[in-house]
DNA sequence: ATGCCTCCCCGAGGGAGA
């Protein structure tokens, strides 16, 4: 099974890169952020025509995240646990149910600037949810996968100029502190099998060239519990859809696993 | 750089992104 998450920023912007990529790249399944789409305007026969069953959770104008299958969806659920007045639409969750089930979370996690300030207090809450939410899937027997825009620099290594970052809400220490208590949970983080030192990024910035410097950041994670990241048996950047026509900011992320 | 683009709302120009 090849999977993928991909942060298109805008479903309607994104109408045509979208399914060009997946013709070429021909993902399984597919975690999508920032699809800016209310749940009933989704244009999910785009998707459907190409054999993939499409789920879901959208609000108007801002974040928004969905799920692509070939396979079956089972229990799927929209909302991250822990906050019944967040209405913002940052998770959905589904079985994938192929040769064997694995649970599958896509996430867009808030990206916290301007910080210190509400914005940034909702992306450590937010992330303090997240982590109760991991620590049960580590404690369920299912192989699980939480990928998808974490909003987050793991390390100095996966930014081509850290020092920009410094008082940056993705970069800052209480939000890498955060990020690497989830993973100490015992997560695997896909790309960091297989592709070591600097210079794989997931994002490039629109403003100042920074495509054409290279000056990116890798903030799209692959997170797998045990059981999933034995069954990986291949991983990737799709970095060359950055430079085609009317690009999103971010590049596909994807994993293979042995199901 | 309280923002060099781009997206969304819609039908001007402001909020949001990272």
């Amino acid at each position: 099974m090849k999977f993928a998450t991909f942060n298109i920023n805008g479903i309607k912007a994104r109408i045509e890169a979208l399914p060009r990529w997946l013709d070429a790249a021909q993902p399984d399944v597919v975690v999508l952020q920032e699809i800016k789409s209310q749940d009933h305007l989704f244009p999910k026969e785009i998707f459907e025509d190409r054999g993939y069953h499409v789920e879901t959770h959208g609000q108007k104008s801002f974040n928004g995240v969905a799920i692509l299958s070939k396979w079956p969806l089972e229990d799927v659920t929209r909302g991250l646990p822990g906050d019944p007045e967040d209405e913002q639409a940052r998770w959905i969750e589904a079985t994938v149910c192929g040769t064997q089930a694995i649970r599958i979370c896509g996430l867009y996690l808030p990206n916290g600037n301007p910080a210190p300030g509400p914005k940034y207090d909702y992306k450590l809450a937010w992330m303090a949810r997240l982590y109760d939410r991991a620590k049960d899937l580590m404690e369920a027997e299912m192989p699980a996968v939480m990928a998808g825009d974490y909003n987050i620099i793991p390390q100095a290594e996966d930014a081509a100029s850290p020092s920009d970052w410094t008082h940056d809400a993705l970069f800052m220490q209480p939000s890498r502190d955060a990020y690497r208590k989830i993973v100490n949970l015992g997560f695997t983080d896909a790309i960091r099998t297989t592709h070591f030192g600097g210079g794989h990024y997931s994002f490039w910035d629109y403003q100042a060239g920074a495509w054409n410097r290279n000056l990116g950041i890798r903030i799209d994670h692959i997170l797998m519990t045990p059981s999933c990241a034995d069954l990986m048996t291949n991983c990737g950047i799709d970095k060359n859809v950055r430079g085609e026509e009317k690009p999103s900011d971010h590049v596909p992320v994807w994993a293979e696993f042995d199901i």
